[in-house]
RNA sequence: GGGCGAAUAGCUCAGCGGGAGAGCACCUGCCUUACAAGCAGGGGGUCGCAGGUUCAAAACCUGCUUCGCCCA
């Protein structure tokens, strides 16, 4: 029998296996089953998984695991990302630990330790997800430096090339000096941090007058090509044209006149650095400025600096201002805040500088992906992100997609001595221009995210017109963070469109990050971050994925919280329990290995008692309700449906009521009639629950519907999703089942008024009229057994005993607990009273409503006769509450 | 500067036009043969503020306050 405490770490890795040698999860291909497909986004082969991983496969996953039930020819297919600066940097630091210094070691030999790298994280991120129970086809699973996604990236370069869309230049890129590489716009990192703005006087060449310019980096001065003032602004109106010395290295430079400059920041006058500074690059090509870099890529000073060259930017900036305070150039310095750029991936200040550099053009990959999300095409859930898609493509920049390291697709570029460079599908052997065989390749790779963006059609066969492209293009859905709209959704739609001429996917779900209990972003220098792994080991996959599934609206952020782990683990035992109630009941067919009686909801046994058909009622509502939110991606709020479901209907009250059937004594056919109908009852709603409960917490479900008799599937993992059935609606005994729990309620209450424990039975006198008298009687035993009455009396004549505890139900009902002993009237008043004013309160509130002649005129004819019997109700209660006050003095 | 989100019970959050909800915490009583990771009962809220729309607002609109995020 199963023990009474549910050990998930036993039941997990047991059902993965079983899951993985039934071959469940790999997608058929068939042309003729619809398709469901969910490409994996691909996790960085850097590390392990985080929290964020946790949610977003456990997300993919309820949503894979309840189509493959419905149906579908489901793929999920994963795969891991090589993740080029991230994983360059994590291994070159690992090996200067071993005192290795990778430049040194060599790009091939390099590489072969990245190789090595990532063969062993991909191993540990694919056993994290088989942890985590991620039903996804291993035999598709993919790589986006594997020989076919590279294919696909050479393929989507040269097209781009040949198509003018990718081209090289110089341009003003972000510089990082640590990852000594370009980065693109958004691998940069804005932030606000307070620091100064210093005005510094240039003097004019023709009089030695001065002219005040300010800046947040002094030591760019080196590299300043003119002053600019606006052209409208009177005070400098004269000097446009004019030159001015730029101090310390006495250059001659002139002064400028440009729409940019804003006239009421500062003097109106600014000083112009086309060489490090993207607003002035474009000033400078406006005036034909020189460009001149006085930073380099190791964050030093050029000879361009003269004096200052070799020194560091930063301890330059402090000698450049010193040098010009001596010099009396310097007429104040201003604290100030100002957002400065930092690497994404190292944190250090990016620096602006002009780079020859590859380059996507935009604007005509972004119209098309701005459009289909206009049509409709591609949606996103919640809604309000489209917004921040179309903003982002719609204020585009070209992309710089060459990067200066090793780990990576290298650019299928080659150089020859004559100057002729080859971009082609095949490596050249030698130059068609010229003949020379002597071609260098561009040492460069690609920006990681250029193969993430072709993920959703390069994991699938392209370029190679294969039967999974044509099937499961485009896929179904998308499941990612917000934090990556730009660099990753953004551009698998353009990709997308521009090579397989229709949208990646059709829907686009946003999850929020996972943070920790005090709402603080989970990260490694924090030490904030909690391994999903460990909460794994501790509480099971099906806790975490409960915990991270309720915790969860759409686009919203969440805490992860113990109490929350506790809370899903808890409901993890229930479910254990209830499970464990229902097998252990089964009886003696079970043992012997006979078949139950099989329910079936399509043919009711006649049998059926009002419990029962309130319950099923409940679970076909149940089903319904949970279907929809599934649908709507309210995977949380369908999460909190069966939890209530299945805690407070069924266990609560169903299996406490079925008790009575079940341990009924006797042989004669009608208690055994009663004992099966209760068990098949109780075995299809324990199958039922399972079936919708298994997206969700596909372990425990599937561990305990193994376990069931009557199975006709072979697995729940394939097993038929329930659909609603209108045979399971009973809205009457629903109505009438819901008065009876008042009353049981009511009835303990009242014992626990007096503090009456559970195994001290007491009788209870009850007075009810009109339809609910025949019901009431019909569930006599039952009420006794669930709120402990030993003789229950229900008459429509019942007078109240003179010591006795009262309560009002609905407009019918009065339930007297009588006390032979001295019952504390005061506090029986005070309650009384309280339940009094109560009713006063809702009163007031629906007579306010009912006198409000617009109400009655405008509000819809059931809520205004629902609030008539609403005040009905609480007027029989009123009158009834009083009548016993009034007794009481 | 522009945009987005959040503000509901002590805590964490659902609810998003028609009777203020859950989990945890708290108080009381129970080891009742599925479960003490449990059972039963209970207390606790001018739903951030101010206007407006509506017969009806926690929910819709406008403004404001506080916090957070994104973009420039």
């Amino acid at each position: 029998m199963l023990p009474p405490v549910y050990d998930p770490d036993q039941v997990e890795m047991e059902r993965y296996r079983f899951w993985l040698d039934g071959d469940y999860f790999r997608a058929s291909g068939d042309p003729d089953k619809t398709p469901f497909t969910i490409v994996i986004p691909p996790p960085n082969v850097t590390g392990s998984l985080h929290m964020g991983h946790a949610l977003n496969n456990t997300v993919q996953d309820v949503l894979i695991r309840r189509r493959r039930m419905q149906g579908y020819d489901t793929l999920w297919l994963p795969g891991c990302d090589h993740a080029g600066i991230a994983t360059q940097n994590v291994v070159e630091k690992h090996l200067a630990e071993e005192g290795i210094d990778s430049r040194k070691l060599g790009r091939e030999k390099f590489l072969e330790r990245v190789w090595a790298w990532k063969d062993t994280y991909l191993k540990r991120i694919t056993k994290q997800l088989h942890r985590l129970g991620c039903s996804c086809d291993w035999s598709r699973e993919r790589f986006t430096m594997d020989e076919g996604c590279s294919r696909a990236v050479r393929k989507v370069f040269v097209d781009l090339y040949h198509q003018g869309l990718i081209y090289r230049g110089d341009y003003m890129i972000n510089w990082c000096s640590r990852c000594s590489t370009a980065l693109s716009d958004i691998e940069v990192e804005h932030e606000t941090e307070a620091s100064t703005i210093t005005h510094i006087r240039y003097p004019l060449s023709e009089n030695g007058k001065m002219i005040t310019v300010a800046t947040t980096r002094p030591e760019s001065m080196l590299g300043d090509s003119a002053v600019a003032v606006h052209p409208d602004d009177e005070r400098y109106r004269g000097l446009v044209g004019k030159k001015v010395i730029l101090p310390l290295l006495n250059r001659e430079i002139p002064i400028v006149a440009d729409e940019y400059v804003d006239p009421e920041f500062g003097s109106g006058a600014v000083k112009v650095t086309p060489g490090h500074d993207p607003n002035d690059f474009a000033i400078g090509q406006r005036h034909n400025l020189e460009v001149i870099k006085v930073i380099g890529e190791d964050a030093r000073m050029t000879a361009e600096a003269g004096p200052y060259e070799g020194m560091d930017r930063f301890e330059c900036r402090r000698q450049v201002v010193e040098d010009l305070k001596a010099q009396g150039l310097i007429e104040k310095i201003e604290n100030y805040e100002h957002s400065i750029g930092h690497c994404q991936r190292c944190d250090t200040v990016v620096e602006p500088l002009i780079s020859r550099q590859w380059f996507v053009k935009m604007k005509p990959l972004a119209e098309p992906a701005i459009e289909a999300v206009k049509e409709g095409r591609t949606s996103f859930v919640p809604p309000r992100f489209t917004r921040v898609y179309n903003d982002w493509l719609e204020n585009i920049r070209d992309w710089c997609i060459s990067r200066q390291i090793w780990w990576g697709h290298r650019i299928p570029a080659w150089y020859c001595e004559c100057g002729q460079v080859i971009v082609d599908y095949e490596d050249p052997e030698s130059c068609p221009a010229c003949r020379s065989s002597e071609l260098k390749q561009d040492p460069d790779v690609l920006d990681t995210w250029f193969s993430s963006a072709l993920w959703p059609f390069s994991t699938l066969g392209w370029p190679d017109k294969t039967d999974d492209l044509e099937h499961f293009y485009p896929t179904s859905v998308l499941v990612t963070g917000y934090d990556i709209i730009f660099f990753w959704v953004a551009r698998m739609m353009f990709m997308g469109l521009a090579f397989m001429k229709d949208v990646p996917f059709r829907t686009v779900y946003i999850t929020g990050l996972v943070r920790d209990a005090l709402g603080r972003k989970m990260s490694k220098s924090l030490g904030n971050g909690i391994d999903p792994l460990e909460v794994i080991e501790n509480y099971g996959a099906d806790t975490l994925r409960f915990t991270l599934v309720t915790g969860q609206a759409p686009g919203n952020d969440q805490r992860f919280r113990q109490e929350s782990v506790e809370a899903g683990r808890n409901f993890a035992n229930k479910i254990w329990n209830a499970s464990r109630f229902v097998l252990m009941n089964l009886g003696e067919q079970k043992e012997k290995g006979e078949k139950l009686p099989q329910f079936d909801p399509d043919q009711l046994p006649e049998n059926l008692n009002r419990a029962d058909r309130w319950i099923l009622h409940r679970f076909n509502e149940t089903v319904k309700k949970t279907d929809r939110l599934f649908e709507e991606y309210e995977l949380g709020e369908a999460a909190r449906l069966i939890y209530e479901y299945l805690w407070n209907d069924f266990c609560d009250w169903y299996v406490e009521i079925s008790k009575y059937h079940l341990y009924r004594e006797g042989e004669s056919i009608e208690a055994e009639a009663d004992r099966n109908r209760t068990r098949s009852i109780l075995v299809f709603l324990l199958d039922g629950v399972m079936r919708i409960l298994h997206p969700l917490m596909p372990f425990i479900s599937e561990e305990i519907w193994q376990q069931l008799p009557n199975r006709r599937e072979e697995a729940l993992v394939t097993a038929a999703w329930p659909g609603p059935a209108e045979k399971l609606d009973f809205p009457g005994e629903a109505e009438e089942m819901e008065l009876f729990q008042q009353v049981v309620r009511a009835i303990r209450n009242l014992r626990s008024q007096v503090k009456l424990p559970p195994d001290r039975k007491a009788p209870v006198i009850i007075r009810v009229g009109g339809r609910s008298t025949a019901f009431l009687e019909e569930e006599a035993h039952q009420v006794k057994r669930l709120a402990s009455v030993d003789t229950l009396t229900i008459h429509p004549e019942s007078e109240k005993p003179k010591q006795a505890l009262t309560a009002i139900i609905g407009e019918e009902v009065e339930v007297y607990l009588p006390l032979e002993g001295v019952i504390d009237i005061d506090a029986e008043k005070a309650r009384l009273r309280k339940e009094l004013s109560q009713v006063e309160t809702e009163i007031k509130r629906t007579e306010g409503k009912l006198n409000s002649e617009g109400f009655l005129k405008k509000a819809p004819a059931e809520v205004v006769s629902k609030e008539k019997s609403r005040r009905e109700e609480q007027e029989a209660r009123l009158q009834k509450l009083q009548q016993r006050l009034q007794e009481l003095n």
